[in-house]
DNA sequence: TTGTACGCGTTATCAC
DNA sequence: GTGATAACGCGTACAA
């Protein structure tokens, strides 16, 4: 391999000369630098990024973990990453946690020994590893969480304001004239799940029907969506409005209803959350919140390269917008006016 | 940040022992290698991986390079790849290269700065950097290519047999009394492409109906699917079989029929191929072709890593199992009789 | 504007 | 079994 060195040789000036072309070309002579570029192009120079990383401890990469990088949801949010690190000049180290404890500290241990300048973690867990380097050095630490927002992990945040849109679809459901709602949670420690069931809550209890309001839990996946809504649709009284935690759920709960002929939006409404791509191609199309799944992961690389270049420190929590999108799996319930929005 | 050196002054060893005692603690005295192992402890030492990838050339890192990671397939190709890396020792650097031949080029670039040990480029196009890496060192190159197989790239690969694939399916809508049959192709320049349409045309040659085998082309994503789908719906003689390259466009032409009101698989048959997690559960359930996803992205660092280690040089081609999947998109054609394999 | 010289933190090769 | 010490390739303060 040719070293910066063999590049001074060949055109006859000093090692510092040839490095300060390819680093401050401003700082070099007119003719010298031509002289030094072109040699770098005969002979197909290519600086080394790990010297050049052990001489400015900079590795120029970020590490992201996700608990699954095959769900349709993180790989949106993993091209945002992508695509933001990629302008900034970084290089996204990419770590699938299987929600598995040591593999995350495994990948959080990255930043010990210097293979990244900052790691973005999705999911909710702090890896210990992390709170002792947040320890150290405060709100300075390199850490950026994404898509859940638990403010005592004193770590900036990119998300949306979950209980607030999951709010939002308790009222439209209540406006359609729905009495009887069930929610499918996704697991009981995620912050996701607390944030949004305490929307929807809330939304019950404006409406003076939080006795009504009954729940499943999930785990996000299409089957856990399926089997939750399984047992809600054998219940004596089964609700006339299902509202899943997340998209593939939903997709499951269509799937369930399909199985016991309970045609949907007639007998059963549904909701889903994220607005995944396949959404809109379910039949019928479902009804759901819409995350900006690749702004979430472009913010969380801007937060993350505040605290890098120094700009900005103290956590900071950056909430995105999202939207209600209307699509077909939801009806008018048993209290509904025809007249009413469809 | 604490050093060998730190530790090995506070354990009043030489450096070069503070440092055998992590890499060959074998060669270490009992009694020293406690006393160093306690310091590290104590002190939090984290070997510097910069400084030693720049003593032993090796980084410990792989590209891998996807056109799309949001994509379904890739997702989980890419799932695997993270797994056996990671299992193996390696970390993955992601690059997301939307097609875009500057993004292959940088990507590929890190191999020159020795940013990675090795790469995978998931896609077709080789990058000139490589194919210049590949013209220097021959077989040698820390290069493997996934999913698609051009022998004259002259670098391993893992795929499945498209034609072989693709000829089964064409047998089995033969089978089931179709004689119209439709192609969804991808890109013209793919080599997926080329090799499942050659499959396709010599099944239909060899039932002499390659004269009724018609096809449009797709990019592979819903969108394009529900488009070709229209063009092929509303032709004069219009096809009782629709076969895409792609779930997603299969996905697509679900939607497409829906909406002109023809019932699948009643009065259309459609066939997919991939077997993304969504075709299950899609109404009707897509008949499709199965890729083992994981398998193709573990195989590809198996290879790179045969590679890498010096066991296996020349280009090696990795054929691994697909499966038809038999759901209900498909039913009976013109031709079928109703005792024919469902 | 250019060159000299040092150090980044390891690992590996020698001696002892 | 342990210790000196020389690379690895680069960036940059400082001197010229």
């Amino acid at each position: 391999m040719t070293t910066i060195r063999d590049v001074a040789t060949a055109a006859g000036v000093s090692r510092a000369t040839a490095a300060r072309v390819l680093s401050s070309p401003e700082l070099v002579a007119e003719k010298t630098r031509a002289r030094v570029l072109e040699v770098v192009e005969r002979l197909g120079y290519s600086r080394n990024s790990v010297a050049a990383s052990l001489r400015t401890t900079r590795t120029g990469r970020i590490v992201v973990t996700v608990p699954d990088i095959s769900n349709p949801f993180f790989s949106r949010v993993i091209r945002g990453v992508e695509e933001a690190a990629q302008e900034a000049g970084y290089a996204v180290l990419l770590g699938d946690t299987r929600n598995d404890r040591d593999r995350e500290e495994q990948y959080a241990e990255m930043l010990n020994r210097r293979e990244a300048d900052g790691i973005i973690f999705l999911g909710h867990r702090l890896p210990t590893t992390l709170a002792r380097i947040l320890d150290r050095d405060g709100s300075r630490a390199p850490i950026v969480n994404g898509c859940e927002f638990t403010p005592s992990l004193g770590v900036s945040s990119a998300h949306i304001d979950n209980a607030g849109a999951a709010r939002e679809v308790m009222e439209s459901l209540y406006t359609m004239g729905h009495r009887d709602i069930a929610l499918v949670l996704g697991p009981p420690d995620s912050p996701l799940t607390r944030d949004r069931l305490i929307g929807a809550q809330r939304a019950a209890e404006d409406h003076g029907l939080i006795g009504r309001l009954i729940a499943e839990s999930g785990d996000f996946s299409v089957e856990s969506g399926r089997r939750a809504a399984n047992v809600l649709l054998s219940l004596d009284r089964p609700p006339t409005a299902i509202f899943c935690f997340s998209d593939e759920m939903a997709i499951g709960t269509l799937a369930a209803a399909r199985s016991a002929q309970i045609s949907c939006p007639e007998a059963l409404s549904v909701v889903g959350f994220d607005d995944i791509q396949m959404a809109r191609y379910v039949d019928p199309p479902l009804t759901t919140v819409r995350q900006p799944m690749a702004d979430i992961g472009r913010k969380t690389v801007e937060l993350l390269l505040d605290i890098l270049h120094g700009r900005q420190a103290g956590p900071v929590s950056a909430t995105l917008p999202h939207r209600l999108i209307i699509r077909q799996s939801v009806g008018l319930g048993p209290f509904g006016r025809p007249g009413a929005p469809a």
